[in-house]
DNA sequence: TCCGCTTGCACCTTTGAACCGC
DNA sequence: AGCGGTTCAAAGGTGCAAGCGG
């Protein structure tokens, strides 16, 4: 990882910094709207706020291969999921600097939906279709070092390459769920670690990163022709579709013939693309000028943000949404008395929500995001497991008992496979938002349910317990099955006064190398949304404009 | 009929264990 | 015994194409 090549510190993600005693956490998991938060800066320079954790404001990332996303990006990135799970290329890595050496930091991901359109892709181009499906539950990716101190972090490139979409509904390894032909940004979030290794606590504070050339469509099969052969050059486990006509030699061999055969869809991507490209094009002005394409652009939202890359809005062939383009900002968590311990490193983490009613109003199209919507544990290696099949044997909730016997700690609940619900927190044509109590005083299993993008929608993760309630405010972390070697307890409670720690991490294992966590669920992370980053309303305003369908 | 999704395939890289020599 | 380098097989990551289903 170090010896790979970084971009250049040039990078600019939108920032926002988390005002002390915001009770917000990822209080923009949303479609990514265009932020009007006044503190947040225009640079990467460190955003400004108050509050004694100052070196979270002067931490900057650089997206490593910014240049190659942005090769995708200018071509309209998609990204394959499948049921199974699918790696992202180019794989989010990034250059982290600006950290406390000495200061345990928890970097992971989050995917939110970057609109709330549906995408189809005619003409060779991306247009849209029609409202997007209701969100996937909101999972982080919590990075398997997670947590480690701001050397560890430094020290070298943090890659999230092992980061999987998946469009499984139900998938029981904790990977990104997303909807096909959405599109979606991935975020950085970095949470600093409190003084037990867990975030979600009064003190506790974060730094959001958004890059939107990562912006993409997830797909189930590759629709533009140039993704597919950026993907063939550049992705090296596609090495074997590369030749003198990329996938064509292929293409060849596999029918037995020594010329290259074209399969369809590329014959069909290429007469498209011969054709109505260049008709596209002439349409936009792309040939004469990028003025036209400018005005397309899916973060074109004249959002005050200063440091958005102008040179990405001009090639995106996304259609237009109301995203600013990148998003950057740090908050401290103060109000929020709740507290994790850090025991366990969990990679992934499933959202949801919890937002204040009066929230929602305000800041209409987006929802919490899943990350820092709730405390933190990093050693919640086998939460996973507890929340995945102990909930399943035991619905009443013994599997957490069962956990709390072998780790001696404090029960996790499942409940963290609670979903989200993206679409009740935009606001939805004056829908109001339907605030859950803060508590479920019984869990009970749900099984698995379309989300709804105006009422509460009650669902889990493979056979998770949760109720309504529940899942719409505890996010839920995943962990892959196979590490789940399980220390960690999981509890699901929602209360926000009386939980004892959702992680706990076991002595020592605090650096260790990467490891999967159990779901977990995060408490208290997201009070509510930030008065100050407000997203535009109005799902038709930059994008209707582009290429409605 | 169209379109999106799933599945199986071949090809490739990555990873880690096994082996060997110093 | 310990260390470092090489080899090799297994695991896993790719895109493609056929087939299925709504």
């Amino acid at each position: 990882m170090l010896q790979e090549k970084a971009s250049a510190v040039t990078d600019d993600p939108v920032s926002r910094v988390r005002p002390a005693g915001e009770t917000d956490l990822f209080p923009d998991r949303s479609q990514l709207g265009p932020s009007t938060a006044p503190s947040a800066p225009s640079a990467p320079s460190a955003p400004t706020s108050s509050g004694p954790d100052q070196n979270i404001e002067n931490i900057k990332v650089v997206l490593h291969e910014r240049e190659l996303w942005k090769r995708f990006h200018e071509a309209g990135t998609e990204m394959i999921i499948t049921k199974a799970g699918r790696r992202m290329f180019p794989s989010y890595k990034a250059k982290v600097s600006g950290m406390n050496p000495k200061t345990k930091y928890i970097l992971l991901i989050d995917v939110v939906p970057a609109d709330d359109h549906r995408y189809k892709f005619s003409e060779n181009k991306w247009m849209v279709a029609g409202k997007a499906e209701p969100a996937m539950p909101g999972r982080l990716y919590v990075h398997p070092d997670s947590p480690a101190t701001g050397a560890h972090w430094m020290r070298q490139l943090v890659s999230f390459q092992k980061l999987k979409l998946t469009n499984n509904h139900l998938d029981p390894f904790g990977h990104i769920i997303l909807n096909s032909m959405h599109k979606y940004q991935p975020r950085l979030h970095i949470v600093k670690a409190d003084e037990n290794n867990a975030f979600g606590s009064k003190n506790t504070a974060y730094c959001t990163h958004v890059f939107h050339e990562t912006t993409f469509i997830s797909v189930t099969s590759y629709q533009n022709h140039k993704i597919t052969q950026l993907k063939i050059e550049n992705n090296p486990f596609a090495k074997g579709f590369r030749g003198s006509e990329e996938g064509d030699l292929r293409a060849s061999r596999i029918e037995g013939k020594d010329y290259p055969v074209m399969s369809k869809s590329v014959v069909r991507q290429r007469i498209i693309s011969s054709h109505g490209h260049l008709a596209g094009k002439l349409r936009t002005g792309v040939l004469t000028g990028h003025s036209q394409v400018l005005s397309s652009y899916p973060y074109d939202t004249g959002a005050p943000l200063t440091n958005l890359d102008s040179q990405d809005a001009l090639s995106s062939p996304f259609p237009p949404s109301r995203d600013p383009g990148v998003v950057y900002h740090c908050f401290k968590h103060r109000d929020n008395s709740r507290h994790l311990e850090l025991g366990c490193k969990q990679p992934y983490l499933e959202s949801s929500s919890l937002i204040s009613e009066e929230r929602f109003f305000r800041s209409a199209p987006s929802y919490e995001s899943p990350l820092l919507s709730r405390p933190y544990c990093a050693d919640a290696i086998a939460s996973r497991e507890a929340c995945m099949y102990g909930g399943v044997e035991a619905p009443s909730g013994s599997g957490s008992g069962d956990r709390d016997e072998r780790s001696g700690s404090p029960a996790v609940n499942c409940n963290m496979w609670a979903p989200m619900q993206p679409y009740s927190r935009y606001s939805v044509d004056g829908v109001p938002y339907q605030p859950f109590p803060p508590h479920f005083p019984n869990p009970a299993p749900v099984l698995p349910q379309p989300a709804s993008s105006i009422l509460p929608r009650p669902q889990a993760d493979f056979g998770v317990y949760n109720s309504a309630m529940v899942q719409r405010s505890l996010p839920a972390v995943a962990q892959s099955p196979s590490s789940s070697s399980g220390s960690a307890a999981l509890t699901g409670s929602r209360d926000t006064t009386s939980h004892p720690p959702l992680y706990h991490k076991k002595p020592g294992s605090a650096l260790q190398p990467l490891k999967e966590f159990s779901a977990c669920s995060i408490q208290g992370m997201i009070p509510g949304r930030d008065p100050s980053y407000q997203h535009q309303m109005g799902l038709s305003g930059a994008g209707s404009h582009w290429s409605d369908g």
